[in-house]
DNA sequence: TGCGAAAATGAATCACTATTCAGTAGCCTA
DNA sequence: TAGGCTACTGAATAGTGATTCATTTTCGCA
């Protein structure tokens, strides 16, 4: 079987323990059901992973570089001020996981099922991740737009942290709104703060 | 047995649940090993509890009515700007959940655990805290302290946000930092926001 | 102290599911 | 098309652990 086909089946199977983890949470899914809605015997899904934790973690690890490789490059381009950076931030981290529910399901619920799993995500993908808003934190410092007392990695896990709840509230509440759509408010919140003058 | 008496087994039983749990994992913990710390067998623990995951939710109510319990007076008190009991808040907050570090990691990782669970939860005492949260957001910008755009619910959400991230961070972090060290940091982002001048 | 009720016990039940592996099917090469 | 290799299958294994309930212990009171 070539390398491409084996991969594309390896992917059916991801998108099939997606669909299933995110409707019946990680411990009500069987590993025999994320094979049958993948439309492979259960004895297959141990051919391409180890173990039922093991898919879990690939989810983790693909949708974790689609996230870093969007926002990568806005962190990266040259000559765009930090807090346009920022707004960037904010709607990208928003638009992804508004756009496919059953994925944001697994990120604010499945993810966070055992401290042993949670340590392991904080260790790898996220680290890389809050960095990224760490660097454009330290951007708007060094461009005085920004407060100069402000530490880069706290500010980047307040950011995170609301952009997390604003992810959670989404995912918990059956309006049909949509994420993307608190975009701006956020962007104002994180950069404004609560406070009508500055302080 | 006595009222007293009764109750007091029951919270042993909450007590040793909590501790178990914020080690194991509520789905790595039995309900055998609840019963052997509490110091009772396993059936003992079903005239108590109609089921495992009715411990799960009874550590809930009783943690939630201690953190409503304190946040309530701080919120009523008559005469205290807006911007000060914000302040209080999020020290109480931090404080609550830093003291106890097991129940922190139930909070932030375990109570995270399925869809269903935390629909629950959110449905309860969460709505409630996040109201007094809200009702402290609305008194200032009465006052004029707060933006007169942000709506309440939405600010009360993303302070919940910020706490909940830092709390998070926290549990994960080896360091023996203390977690209310971050409460005058967290109170500055959270009402003067990045900017260095107003927007 | 003795009796009935209440509380507690813990071994047995029962339903469940991740993982394995002996066998089957498909595919490529000579 | 034979032969061998790879990929796949799905029933059987091997264990799990929540919950039940027949039995025992403790308690309150006369």
């Amino acid at each position: 079987m070539s390398v491409t086909r084996k991969e594309a089946k390896r992917q059916r199977i991801l998108n099939a323990a997606v669909v299933e983890i995110a409707r019946h949470g990680y411990f009500g899914t069987t590993v025999s059901r994320i094979a049958g809605r993948a439309g492979v015997a259960d004895g297959t899904i141990y051919l391409y992973f180890k173990s039922k934790e093991a898919i879990l973690v690939a989810i983790f690890e693909r949708a974790m570089q689609r996230f870093y490789d969007a926002a990568q490059p806005i962190v990266a381009r040259a000559g765009e001020p930090a807090e346009e950076k920022l707004r960037r931030l904010v709607g990208l981290h928003l638009s992804l996981l508004g756009e496919d529910r059953d994925l944001a399901v697994i990120f604010q619920v499945e993810f966070r099922h055992t401290l042993h799993i949670l340590e392991l995500l904080s260790r790898s993908g996220m680290r890389n991740y809050l960095g990224l808003i760490a660097q454009v934190i330290e951007q708007g410092k060094r461009e005085g737009a920004f407060r100069p007392d402000v530490d880069p990695l706290f500010a980047a896990k307040a950011v995170f942290g609301v952009l997390d709840e604003m992810a959670t509230d989404w995912v918990l509440s059956r309006k049909n709104v949509r994420l993307a759509a608190r975009d701006e408010a956020v962007s104002t919140m994180l950069l404004g703060g609560l406070r009508a003058s500055p302080g």
